[in-house]
DNA sequence: TTACTTTTCGTTAACGCTTACGGTCTGAGT
DNA sequence: ACTCAGACCGTAAGCGTTAACGAAAAGTAA
């Protein structure tokens, strides 16, 4: 049973102090570069992993933490800062403080919300890039001073971001067509509507879709993609148009948010039952609807745990200095009408009573559930 | 901003020292009876939380814990262990020494196993209590002398355990029914293997399974249920006699992890493709069979994420005295052969380079992925 | 009463890291 | 020669909790 390396035994090797071991291993000044190196090989050499009880105990530095959403139009943003907030909750050790900077829509207002938290000097930023071009500039600042930028739910490219948390889009793509195939028994027309082709999370869903289905069932034939741009009225009339256009129209896997409008616009063609849906998501306006089987199954881009996932990662940055892992993507969930009480049980007694449970063991007689998603 | 309240605190505010402060809300000995109420009431009203940081940098006593499972016949527990490892690895503040006590058979070798533990004087246990019965007695004992033991994959009722971590198994049973149904346009005759039902998992699924299919399938007609007490001939023989009584059976749902003796029965009969398949959990044999179609869908249990969360719920008990929750129930994944490259992809990521990642700021350029369950 | 045990509680040194402060040494400027 | 700035590094006081040690008080037996 070795004991574990510590600053003074780095110190004891090399002649030096602790004080200077330190200064050396965080690059702080007052150390000469050969001293510096000299640490940096020992504690290389010797293994040494700081003791994180120590470092919280004596410096106490509350973490400022600026997360950069859309604001809860749909109820995906409203779980992922509830996911954020529980996984700060949890990390008892730090102290730390977020503050939430909503913008109303795509790309209106996210540059302004990521200038505002670089300007306010947080130590890290959680965001959802909406519109990755307009943020660049502003992300390659913040990464060339040093401060961590993890992306949620889409990826922000060459922008020196520290990490990206996301669904899988290619297990997302690939598990709609193999369901769309399997319930309509391998042939017939099928649609995609996404967003936009420019955003990479759809692009690379819509992708996987369409080689999955050309893959496992070549007699199903893909129609065009429609691009709704986010916008429910533009939904709404492209898939009007294409449900006029494809009257024999079997099965369409909606990726976007923007699932209402085209169930609307298939119920106004008199479609409805006749087609399969596929969609994204889960919220409430999604119920009935999964419920009267109109849509045979959603999936679910688990927002609660990409929130976690991504304050996780930024804490052990910040907390260590090193990434467990630069990309972090979860496997979707799929809810039918089968499943589907479990998952908004889950919603509902997560949102409930904040931490209901902590009893000691002696009052470990009564069940509280929980979801992990 | 208010600071934290600490021990001193309360003991100022009492007029006694914190060294008796700390022995009156750990029920150490020494203390009188008068004295350490009022210090649990002070620490109360004060609202003391313990800082754990201090802790664990105080007493370092080293956690021993022993983990109780299931040779690894199939991968299941061999993801559980690795999950359970990842974990441990993960909390970089305890130095926390695993114990893996294995036996080779359901219900062979797990009371020694219970009893080892015990006599070795653990901090914990994590179990796959599989004979609840055997080890009602041995877990009572647990309770009374406070070693927690967390249930893992199933649970073991009355026993006094600290938590359960497992699969929702009214999802589960409920998804694998909607799908038969979607898979069979809603008609035709089923069936459900399993391995006891005097296991309450495995009764729990086949309820759920049941009532959903006459909810929401009505036409469909569910057979008598197969019960192979885990053991491949009786299942393989059993299903035989299956087949051969109803030739038209039309889809089977598989919740052990027996399904190859099913396959290879239906095989034998001359029926592997007029049958749906739904099986359970994902090991190496198992994937030919989804890649040929042979299995329309697998409901993959998690195994690695039953393994953390089974050890961190166990820690952060021993760490704070209290339990988040004595019920973990987590989400099954679905694996069908278009996502089914992905989750091989991540079992083989994450048993291959041991946290390879770590890498600074300035090397955070090339990607690595990481899945999370 | 004394002597001795037991209960009860205060004191204090760790635990490993951070950081403010002060010290030494070099070299340049007067 | 003296001063002074600056670079470099050692020292030590915390951070909040644990636990070992010892002191004081209270009870017990002679």
């Amino acid at each position: 049973m070795k004991r574990k390396v510590k600053l003074l035994d780095i110190a004891h090797e090399l002649g030096v102090s602790t004080g200077t071991v330190h200064r050396a291993l965080h690059n702080h000044p007052g150390v000469s570069p050969m001293t510096k190196s000299r640490v940096q090989q020992m504690a290389k050499t010797l293994g040494y992993r700081p003791n994180l009880a120590a470092r919280y105990l004596s410096s106490r530095h509350n973490l400022r933490i600026s997360v950069n959403t859309l604001q809860g139009t749909t109820s995906f943003w409203d779980e992922v800062r509830a996911g954020i907030s529980e996984e700060a909750r949890a990390l008892v050790m730090e102290n730390i403080e977020i503050e939430y900077r909503t913008y109303p829509r795509l790309g209106e207002g996210e540059e302004e919300a990521f200038e505002a938290a670089l300007k306010s000097g947080v130590d890290g930023i959680i965001t959802f890039p909406s519109r990755p071009q307009g943020l660049l500039s502003r992300m390659r600042r913040a990464s060339r001073n040093s401060i961590p930028v993890v992306c949620v739910a889409t990826d922000a490219p060459n922008t020196g971001r520290l990490a990206v948390v996301s669904i899988d889009t290619l297990a997302s793509g690939a598990l709609a067509a193999d369901l769309m195939g399997s319930f309509l028994g391998g042939k017939g027309k099928v649609a995609v509507t996404l967003s936009s082709l420019v955003i990479t999370e759809h692009a690379e869903k819509h992708k996987a879709f369409a080689r999955t289905l050309h893959d496992l069932y070549p007699q199903m034939q893909l129609q065009e993609t429609i691009e709704d741009h986010d916008i429910e009225t533009e939904a709404y009339e492209k898939s009007t148009e294409l449900f006029k256009k494809h009257p024999d129209l079997a099965g369409i896997y909606v990726t976007t948010e923007a699932s209402i409008p085209v169930l609307n616009a298939a119920r106004g063609a008199q479609m409805l039952d006749k087609i399969t849906f596929i969609t994204t998501d889960l919220f409430p306006a999604l119920v009935p609807e999964i419920r009267s089987r109109a849509v045979a199954a959603t999936i679910y881009q688990r927002p609660r745990t990409q929130g976690r996932m991504a304050l996780r990662v930024l804490h052990e940055f910040l907390a260590e200095g090193e990434c467990p892992s630069f990309q972090v993507t979860l496997a979707p969930h799929l809810v039918m009408r089968g499943n589907l009480d479990f998952f908004l049980q889950r919603q509902l007694l997560e949102s409930g009573p904040q931490r209901a449970g902590a009893v000691r063991l002696r009052g470990a007689s009564s069940d509280m559930v929980e979801y992990f998603g």
